[in-house]
DNA sequence: CTGCATGCAAAGGGTTTGCACCGGC
DNA sequence: GCCGGTGCAAACCCTTTGCATGCAG
């Protein structure tokens, strides 16, 4: 555990807003002026495959990361691009919601919701649009 | 409707396998050597916007294109990262799941299932993997 | 001393875009 | 001729990687 894994880390814990590598990046090098964002990456990786954070991959848009190594479900707003938790009814197994699986062996099932975020339903501004988001 | 847009939709029906953008462009060449990737790239781009066909933005991985315009749901293999339709049992609206969607107005979710297709499963030679298929 | 993690920069893969050209109207 | 769509190549973004250095144990 070198000091900017430590802060990589503390970072995350610290963020509720799911960031990328490069707002981590950005952020721990208020604090590590001459960190890279390679080590960041690379930080990032090893975090998430010794379990302490999680990856979020998720569809159609940048990766994220995740302080909670649980997993758990996101909403993302299709204007604005804003990620949050999100909490279902029931926690089925995914194997209860298919019907044919044509052979495969179900393991696990990403679930992204997409809405429209509290702020972006006011009137307002437009926020920009990313083809990203739809 | 240029011949090139013709060909690629029409290798996309042709197939089942939901093909990647430069699988299509692969394809498409035999018929059209002078084909360009930025022309499938710009042709799928717009099937997809006018509704002929599908963008798949799937979670960690490259885009793939799907023949049926409709919205249906996926299974892909975490080993070789086969990528198939999937039948659900019921077809309820998201928010059905949802029990505190944080503020947000629910319009879509997408779903993904991860398992192991039915080749991958035979005893055999191990599959390459690729980290993106987690 | 040894070795792993770092900083840096370059490479990599997928996608988008600028631009000149072409071909149909 | 006009104009949208093309082919080509370069640019782009995010991510990974090679390598020499540096710090920790």
């Amino acid at each position: 555990m070198t000091i900017q894994r430590r802060m990589i880390l503390d970072e995350l814990r610290a963020s509720r807003s799911h960031p990328t590598a490069d707002e981590v990046y950005e952020r721990v090098k208020r604090k590590l002026p001459r960190i890279s964002l390679g080590t960041v990456y690379r930080n990032l990786e090893a975090l998430a495959s010794q379990g302490a954070i999680q990856r979020l991959d998720l569809a159609g848009v940048q990766r994220r990361f995740d302080h909670a190594p649980a997993p758990h479900h996101h909403v993302r707003c299709v204007r604005c691009g804003a990620l949050e938790d999100i909490i279902l009814r029931g926690s089925a197994h995914p194997d209860q919601l298919v019907q044919d699986a044509r052979g495969f062996e179900i393991l696990d099932a990403k679930l992204e919701f997409l809405g429209i975020c509290p702020e972006c339903r006011e009137p307002g501004p437009p926020v920009p649009r990313n083809s990203h988001f739809h």
